[in-house]
DNA sequence: TATCAATTTTGACAGTGTCAACTTTATGTG
DNA sequence: CACATAAAGTTGACACTGTCAAAATTGATA
């Protein structure tokens, strides 16, 4: 993990920071299949191997972009959850389940970083950092939606996650038929989730 | 698109299916990452720019394991469906659920090229086909249990689709809290499925 | 001012996908 | 049976990638 803080470094300026918004922007446009740290390096105006002294490899710049997408996530989400009286938990939940597909469909390639399996993810304490304050967040409203006192809170969040994430990757990754309304299929599945979570055992 | 029909090539035998084969296994066994046309090149024996007379690009053959992987999780869906009584539908789709989880728990690598957005995904009618027939083979499941009436049949199936795959994505890409027990999820994430596709208005 | 370490560049290496040109081989037609 | 023909496979090349080692440059510090 490179520095965290910014000692204004010696030639560049702060290549550091560069190289993470160039590589951003590389990403948001073309997506990850065409990421590319030579890229990211021409985009910054150093040389192709300049970025060895701030990240070991391009997974680990691809990490701190990550990392960057889910504090920006978790912001969005917060700015809807804001949106809506706090006393109406259920609502609440939803807002940020609409927030939460709107974030995907709009920057479909970085939120397709973050969810991604990659080895470096235990190695990036950013990234775990950001990743984790996503939980928490989620974890805090489907409490709110519930109450503290019930012991399922975590398998309830993770139903709650499961299927807002569905959604998103599904309309995302285009596997949904051409047919169908995502705004139907959101409005839908998220309106029946307070009540799934809430619900005992809904055993057919 | 190669030939379909299998005309018993000339000089390998059938490099085609070998190519498939190979294919399927290095990704099984390396991932998507590690995946290359020419290590498939070598394991089936030929020289590296042989596969381009069956595959124009690495894409194709991608596309190609990818539809073979769709027909392999219909038939174990099939399989699982089957063990339970055809008059309990709701039990039958939890048991389809079970099974799509496995699925890809068993087999991430190639579930994860399922799922995954391609380019040449429309160029394939073999994986259109096989993508298409999990799509109707879940969609004819949830008309089972809600009924053939019902106008909403559509997004009731995208309903369950996504909370299955977002389930199967999150654990195959480790993003569930360690500390959670996947199978806890699972069960009590499918046993409120049915329940909450055949509800009305389950708004807060 | 001179040293020194952090930063950047240069050049190289082993890979990759794809392409064009060439060689080999099987097939079916005379 | 011989042979033209087209498919199948090989060879070699190109541009590109990530990563590494060595050299060169630069800013700060002593």
């Amino acid at each position: 993990m490179p520095a965290k803080t910014k000692p204004k470094p010696y030639h560049h300026g702060d290549l550091y920071e560069t190289l993470v918004q160039a590589g951003a922007a590389l990403l948001a446009e073309q997506g990850l299949e065409n990421f590319t740290l030579r890229e990211c390096a021409r985009r910054a105006g150093v040389s192709h191997a300049a970025p060895k002294n701030h990240f070991a490899s391009v997974e680990d710049l691809l990490c701190e972009i990550a990392a960057r997408g889910f504090e920006q996530f978790v912001r969005d989400l917060d700015a809807a959850a804001d949106a809506v009286p706090s006393q109406e938990a259920g609502p609440r939940l939803i807002a940020m389940g609409r927030a939460y597909v709107a974030f995907a469909r709009a920057n479909a390639p970085v939120y397709l970083l973050m969810f991604r399996h990659s080895l470096q993810f235990d190695k990036s304490n950013h990234l775990q950092a950001a990743s984790h304050a996503a939980w928490q967040q989620l974890h805090g409203q489907v409490t709110a939606v519930i109450g503290a006192e019930r012991g399922d809170i975590d398998t309830r969040a993770a139903h709650v996650w499961a299927l807002v994430h569905g959604i998103a990757s599904l309309i995302v990754d285009r596997r949904f038929p051409a047919a169908l309304d995502p705004q139907t299929v959101i409005e839908q599945s998220l309106s029946s989730l307070p009540a799934a979570i809430r619900g005992g055992l809904g055993v057919s």
